[in-house]
DNA sequence: TGCTATCCTTACATACTAGTAAGTAAGAAG
DNA sequence: CTTCTTACTTACTAGTATGTAAGGATAGCA
């Protein structure tokens, strides 16, 4: 109840993954050290290991907390927005958000690195997508309710797509230092799924 | 035209590229070293160095060749294969080989960590990509020309989502190590775009 | 005032990183 | 038969990686 932590006022802790975060969605996993996050934050290399026993650790606690403020994004969503074409739009809108501030998507980065990776951060990456394919399903099945989607394969296939399109479109986009590649990508991914008007759409000979 | 070299038959820095190449795929630029690879082919760190000077100077070689091997295959696709559609298959083909062979594409790795790469290997990157997109755009302009492709997009953003979802496809499917969810974005993505019998193909109510 | 817990520092250990310096065995070239 | 070149090795350097041990500063509390 009471104010603790007058020092760095916003808990070290979670200042520590905040920097970790960053570094991780920029440089990787492999491509940042303690030393990188102490320096940022003007503390000593020590001091991180006292509040993150490892890099293990401390990566293990940068996934589970990206994946449950992603799972609060998504279900914000399934609160604020009824109409699964727009669902899907403002799920692609997270990506965007990520993207902006220019960086990958914490597990994509580690989607790459995962080979390296500790066995508990690997657990977490995959389980992280798990999470994203269900909350899709879950769309998917309800814009082909409702008729306000279409598509061919499984409604499992086609979030999968989504996913690995939208992951790819982030890493692809990065490179090229350009948003826009990975809104084309996204826009023409969500307009191949939301057929509202089925003859207007096609402009082929 | 005579025989060279009768001490490692093969060339040795055509063995220390195959062994970098591999290891760039499974673990990452940053996640592999100089004494990986020489222990992996039985020579010393030292001997490496003689061959390629530095990390970012073997590093760049890796992506020139591989660069100059996709480029080979696509011209032997465009001999090969006359049908749009049969050459987006094929195109696929290729990725699912590096897939089989349990890597990442050597690229779509290097985009993750491009923030941290040697400017050189970034700009090679970036060609290698410019160089699938324009062999894209050529097949979808031949498949629309033809009438045997249709899409609603520029023939540019149309390539670029091909190399993204393919590549975000490669990285999700590692993780789960599983090669099935690679084919099942590939064909989904191909049959999106190849309309053979417009009329079949939707099964939605 | 002294006890205790939290949060941090200094100082260090150990291992690995890329890279270098110097020397050598063996074949090619003159 | 000497000289040069290729392809290494051994031995090393400077710097960086993760991680640890021990102790100090500060705050809250009895």
């Amino acid at each position: 109840m009471a104010v603790k932590r007058q020092r760095g006022d916003a808990d070290t802790a979670t200042k520590i993954l905040d920097v970790a975060e960053r570094l991780v969605q920029i440089r990787g996993f492999n491509g940042f050290s303690y030393a990188d996050a102490a320096a940022d934050l003007k503390i000593t290399n020590a001091a991180l290991h006292y509040h993150f026993a490892s890099k293990a650790e401390l990566g293990a606690a940068l996934i589970v907390r990206y994946a449950a403020r992603f799972a609060d994004a998504l279900a914000a969503v399934d609160t604020r927005i009824a109409d699964a074409p727009a669902k899907l739009e403002a799920y692609a809108g997270l990506y965007l958000d990520v993207l902006r501030s220019r960086r990958m998507c914490l597990c994509g980065m580690l989607a790459a690195e995962y080979q390296t990776l500790p066995k508990p951060m690997q657990a977490a990456v995959v389980r992280f997508f798990d999470e994203n394919e269900a909350w899709l399903k879950c769309v998917l099945e309800q814009g082909q309710a409702e008729g306000t989607l279409q598509f061919m394969g499984s409604v499992s296939d086609v979030a999968r797509l989504i996913v690995s399109s939208l992951e790819g479109a982030m890493l692809m986009a990065r490179p090229y230092g350009d948003i826009k590649r990975f809104q084309a990508a996204a826009s023409q991914l969500l307009a191949s799924l939301a057929r509202a008007t089925p003859q207007a759409e096609q402009m082929g000979n």
